[in-house]
DNA sequence: TTTATTGCAAAACCTTTGCATGTAT
DNA sequence: ATACATGCAAAGGTTTTGCAATAAA
């Protein structure tokens, strides 16, 4: 229930909180920005202040709810942190997002990184291509 | 020669143009913004205005002498477009850029793209982790 | 009732653009 | 002489912040 993941995060409870974390409920594997979250809360008819979007997003990921993502220079998109790590495939074109899972190469990444001094954190890996809704 | 990859481009060989190119040659391997480049500048008392570094920087973009890349959700980074393909691993903390390259991941890559129906376009992979000075 | 949260407006920040002036060809 | 580049100031877009009003605990 949604209440109660957030109740674990020590933030009161309020209704901005769980209207804009039932958004993420019903979209997973969906990726969302601030203005896309104030929009489809705005068809059901509630009013939120991107302020306060910008501010919940930013105690959400600070509680690891949901991860940012800074794809390309427009907006940051948000995403529910579901625990099983996968990475993201960024269509250079239209910026169209995919979710993807590969055991090799995320083998291989942990041995790249650690051989350049890098730790893990999160697991973020990013491949830029072009889409095929783009590629005609 | 700087000015002969200038005038490749079909662009006027101005001043600005001439000191931002030689900024770059000066440093290979690295990634500025285009503050950097407006203060490196400075350092040799040559001043000019962040509209025109942009502007150069993004006509630079267009002829293929530089890659811009927009890692995370600060200050687009500008490198030379050596030709020699390689990908960047990012650090979520500072920013820090490395360059990498690795036959393997780059193969398993294309193989990834293409069972999603991407195309390539460019060949941009970023690793994110924590870099050996931020990890303490 | 005490403390945190919200909305509004304004600010911060990077980046782009309009326009008059200046420079390369 | 013509076309393109530059600087300046202003505007554009996303994200953050100050502050008074409001709601949760």
């Amino acid at each position: 229930m949604s209440s109660e993941k957030l109740k674990n995060t020590g933030l009161k409870i309020t209704s901005a909180r769980l209207a804009i974390f039932r958004i993420f409920e019903n979209a997973p594997d969906k990726h969302l920005s601030a203005y896309d979250i104030q929009d489809l809360l705005k068809e059901e008819d509630i009013d939120i202040a991107l302020a306060t979007v910008y501010r919940v997003l930013g105690q959400f990921e600070e509680a690891d709810l949901i991860q940012r993502h800074d794809f390309d220079d427009e907006k940051a998109l948000y995403e529910l942190h579901d625990g099983k790590q996968h990475d993201h495939m960024v269509c250079e074109r239209c910026g169209n997002v995919t979710d993807f899972f590969d055991g090799e190469i995320e083998k291989r990444r942990e041995d790249l990184l650690a051989s350049h001094g890098f730790t893990l954190s999160g697991h973020r890996l990013v491949l830029y291509g072009v889409c095929s809704s783009c590629a005609n």
